[in-house]
DNA sequence: CCTGATAGTTCAATATAATGAACCAAGTTC
DNA sequence: GAACTTGGTTCATTATATTGAACTATCAGG
């Protein structure tokens, strides 16, 4: 998606950024990947990614099938894991929502924030289909998801800034928003409210509530939110799934030691 | 654990392998890591592991705390999630499991092969401790699990010689298989008795039953285990187990489009 | 308050990895 | 079947990242 030039100081380590390129570039496609198409696609030298190629399926962060195509490989799996048992986020949201029958069949998801981004930690998908199905490791900018902006409203404005205002993330939809300012009355919209509202703005026909989850420093750690469609969403329907979103994150939170 | 040191050509890439041992410690801990003991734990160069853990926390390989200590980041999740959605064998245990109440709080397990390695994609861990707790991601040399076993059985000789003969990994506990003859005579046991065993040889005192999940091609794509403690496993329960699983297994198998 | 030790940062020299070009293999088209 | 295209491999050169050493900051103890 990008590649932030290393502004700051520092080493550049480019076989690093390389690889972690390719990473993503697989993790990008629904299929394999060829060595050519990767070389093309990411602009690198043939022999730069041939090299790096053989010594990524070496180290097992890459799988070469039979036919010479390249798939993402089984190491990078211990970090995710790793990763997400650092907290007890999962489990919470797994055993809060293995006994709220009210909330079944709703396509609930937690999140947490790296940078500008949401990177998706649990989720449960709803029967009916909304363009979008979450999965764990998903991850969307933070301006456009509910989780997101229950997430930023959490912040000191200069945090806001510090995170955001390098370079605000290219709408997704014509109703994201466009920009800090658009985005802080936003926020401002959701404290009154109570929750945080994306109206079609990560998915045309989608509308998603978000609520934050706190830890027991009063942190907050995560986004929770449910997702519907817009057919689905009559102002009454939002507004009961709203109180029980909040009283959820509000659940999640004590569990997690939070006053 | 290991740094096989590049034997065959190619280029060596040593800021990667740098940093998949960083994440690799990282994720072997389970509390954050100074830089300094990184530094010291891993013997690298101070100011080489300055730049290094610099760049990573910039790409969000790393999550740098407050307190400055180091923990894995959110980015690899993504590529964890693209290799465990590559297959339909998580989604399809899931399945399998939900609907199984006579296996119900059993620890079963699901891995791949990769390497001589089987890293466990799917698991349900039971009420009883069996000493270890199975999570997705996590590794263990293939020769001294069920899992392990029932796969490096489907394979070739030559294959199983490629994989094992440069490097027999080291026994985990007593009962550990010492060399590659001891594996192949337990194989060939294991083949007369439609299940491979694990007695001991991850871990003193638990039982595993394996047996392989085929595809649509045929090959062998996962093993299945389930696991119990020595003083669970009668004879008689573990012919029953025994059978349980090998029926689970070809379920998982025709769910998977084998014949 | 001073001293010593430990952690973290900077920088220039050099060992080292990235790369362009040439080479080989395999498959396609006319 | 010959010429062409495309994908994959090798290797010497050079640009560049790694690293040792010097430096600063922070902290504990006497």
């Amino acid at each position: 998606m990008d590649q932030k030039s290393a502004a700051s100081g520092g080493a550049s380590v480019p076989a690093l950024r390389r690889a972690v390129a390719i990473l993503d570039y697989l993790s990008d496609r629904s299929d394999d990947a060829t060595a050519a198409q990767i070389t093309r696609d990411l602009a690198m030298p043939k022999s730069t990614a041939h090299g790096l190629l053989q010594a990524m399926e070496e180290m097992g962060l890459l799988r070469r099938m039979p036919a010479g195509t390249y798939l993402v490989g089984a190491r990078p799996l211990r970090w995710g894991a790793n990763f997400l048992s650092r907290s007890d986020l999962v489990d919470a949201f797994k055993q809060y929502f293995a006994t709220q029958s009210a909330l079944s069949d709703l396509t609930i998801t937690m999140t947490v924030l790296d940078g500008a981004d949401v990177v998706y930690i649990a989720c449960t998908n709803s029967a009916q289909p909304l363009g979008v199905t979450f999965r764990p490791g998903m991850r969307l900018p933070a301006p456009f998801t509910a989780t997101g902006k229950a997430l930023l409203a959490t912040l000191e404005e200069s945090e806001i800034d510090r995170i955001l205002a390098p370079a605000f993330p290219a709408p997704l939809t014509r109703h994201s928003l466009r920009n800090l300012a658009d985005l802080k009355r936003d926020l401002a919209r959701q404290a009154a409210r109570g929750f945080s509202i994306d109206d079609g703005e990560t998915r045309e026909g989608m509308i998603c509530l978000g609520a934050p989850v706190f830890n027991h420093e009063g942190r907050a750690v995560a986004g929770l939110a449910l997702s519907l469609t817009r057919s689905e969403a009559s102002a009454g329907r939002m507004l009961d799934l709203g109180t029980r979103l909040t009283e959820a994150a509000g659940a999640l939170s004590r569990k997690l030691g939070a006053a």
